[in-house]
This record gives C-alpha cells, sequence and structure tokens, in this order.
DNA sequence: TGAGCGGTTGACTTTTACGTAAATCAGCGA
DNA sequence: TCGCTGATTTACGTAAAAGTCAACCGCTCA
C-alpha cells in the first residue's frame, strides 16, 4: 500500500476537484499531513474521503456525513457516551433503511415504465 | 379516493411549505387545476409529489428529479423516441443500483462500529 | 537563472432549493 | 359591512457546496 497521495492523484482518482478536497479539509473530514504548506493524504485520508463521496451520492449533507464520520470512529469514552453512539447508529441506520425503501420503490416504476416502453415498441413492429 | 386536495393538506401530509410545492410546480413538476387563482391538487398530482419527496431523499436534483419523472410519463412517439427512454431508464436503474451499492457499504461500516462499541460496553461491565 | 509545473491561500461568485416578507384577493360567517 | 382565514403573486434573502480567479511559493531541469 502507498504512503501518501498527492492531493492531485486524489483527485484523479475520484473525480473530484482539489476545491472540493481543500473544502473537506475546512469543513474538518479530513487532516491531511503537510511537508512545508503541500498537503499529503495518507490510506486513511483516502478512506475517508472515499467515505465523504459515498455519503454525497446518497444525499446527505456535509454536516450528515460529519456524523456518520464520528460513529464509524466510535469508541472511546464511557457508557454513556457509548450508548449515545450506539443511538447514533441506529438513527443513521433508520435513514438507510427509508433510502433503501425508496430505491425499491423507484427501481418497481422504473420497471413498470421499462415494461410500457417494451410493450409499446411491440406494438409498433406488429403494425409495420 | 378524494377528487381534489388543497395546498395545506399537501404540506401537512408530508411536511413540506407551500413555498416548496409551489416551486415545484414552478419548475414544471407538477401542474395542479385551478378554481380562480387557487391550485387544486388532483390525486395524479399528489402521487407526483410524493415520487418528488422520494427523489429528493435519494439525493437527486431537482432536474434529475424532473428526468426521473419523465421517463415514469413514458410511452408515446415513435420507436427512436422510446429507445431514447429505454436507455434512459436503464442510466437511472444504474444510479440507483449504485446508490443501493453505497447504503449497503455504509450499513456495513455501521455494523462493525455497532459491534465495537457493545464490544467497548463488554469491557466496561466487565471492569465494574 | 529563468521558465514551467504543481501546490497553496484568500476572496469573490455561482447554483440550487427553498425561506421570508409584503401586498393583494376571495369567500364566509356574525 | 367588517374582519378573519387561507390562498396568491412578487421580490428579495440565504445556506450549502462548491467554482473561479489572482497572486504567490518552491522545486527542478535545461
Amino acid at each position: 500500500m502507498r504512503e501518501t497521495y498527492t492531493i492531485t492523484e486524489l483527485t484523479k482518482e475520484f473525480g473530484v476537484s482539489t476545491r472540493t478536497i481543500r473544502f473537506y479539509e475546512d469543513e474538518g473530514l479530513i487532516k491531511p499531513i503537510r511537508r512545508g504548506r503541500t498537503r499529503l493524504f495518507r490510506p486513511s485520508d483516502r478512506i475517508l474521503l472515499r467515505q465523504i463521496l459515498r455519503g454525497k451520492r446518497l444525499g446527505f449533507s456535509i454536516a450528515e456525513i460529519k456524523e456518520i464520520i464520528e460513529v464509524y470512529k466510535a469508541p472511546s469514552g464511557e457508557e454513556g457516551q457509548i450508548n449515545l453512539m450506539l443511538a447514533r447508529i441506529n438513527e443513521k441506520r433508520d435513514e438507510l433503511e427509508q433510502k433503501r425503501q425508496d430505491i425499491e420503490d423507484t427501481m418497481r416504476e422504473m420497471d413498470e415504465a421499462e415494461e410500457s416502453c417494451l410493450g409499446r415498441l411491440a406494438e409498433l413492429g406488429v403494425s409495420q
């Protein structure tokens, strides 16, 4: 595994701009190390970026993604803290479950749309 | 089934503002009929609104939701048009499939986070 | 040694998806 | 006829998530 990545390597791999990556750093989502002023991204930063973009595709806001990343890091602290973590995990799971349902519903309507397109094509074929 | 709904009935049912619903009309997503100046929403408008909000939860933009709604309406026109529709349907399906995968991945990481929280709780319990 | 290349900072701008406020209107019950 | 309620239009405001631009730095290699 590579030790570090430059910012442009990551922009190419993930198809985002440098501005975007720096923005995520400003928002506290990733904390690359520095050599002089230049950012160096470790494998863990790269994984974080992957998780951030995954969250974006699912329509989570930066703030929500931050929360999700927090629970990934998980457990330090005493019982109260950990129970709070568990509660948050369940919240996020519910949201994901809702999205999953939304996807199923949308998929089903896509199937119906496809069906009726194919039906229409068949009609056209027959009448020719 | 009800004949029509007022705008406030829909805001209450779906938990959105009147501004939001009017915005969707401005964007051409729904076209309620009018009695005088007042909007009247038919069952089909209500279903559209449901689909719009589903799209929003999945992180689609208004423009993308518009496209999705277009393919729901589906088939009129000749073969070329319909084949174009079918292509669009498959594009959207790919996007949905990606989101589905993203959800699975996130869910799995949630499970891991939960595991390690529970593990930490067990430790705390034992040491007490 | 100077030109190019990749990276950085900072500031301003843009797009999307509404929020908010003001003025207006239409029906309705007392 | 008054005042309330609920709806409408118009217009400006705003937060989030970047895009864009300018000025600058530090290396390297020809």
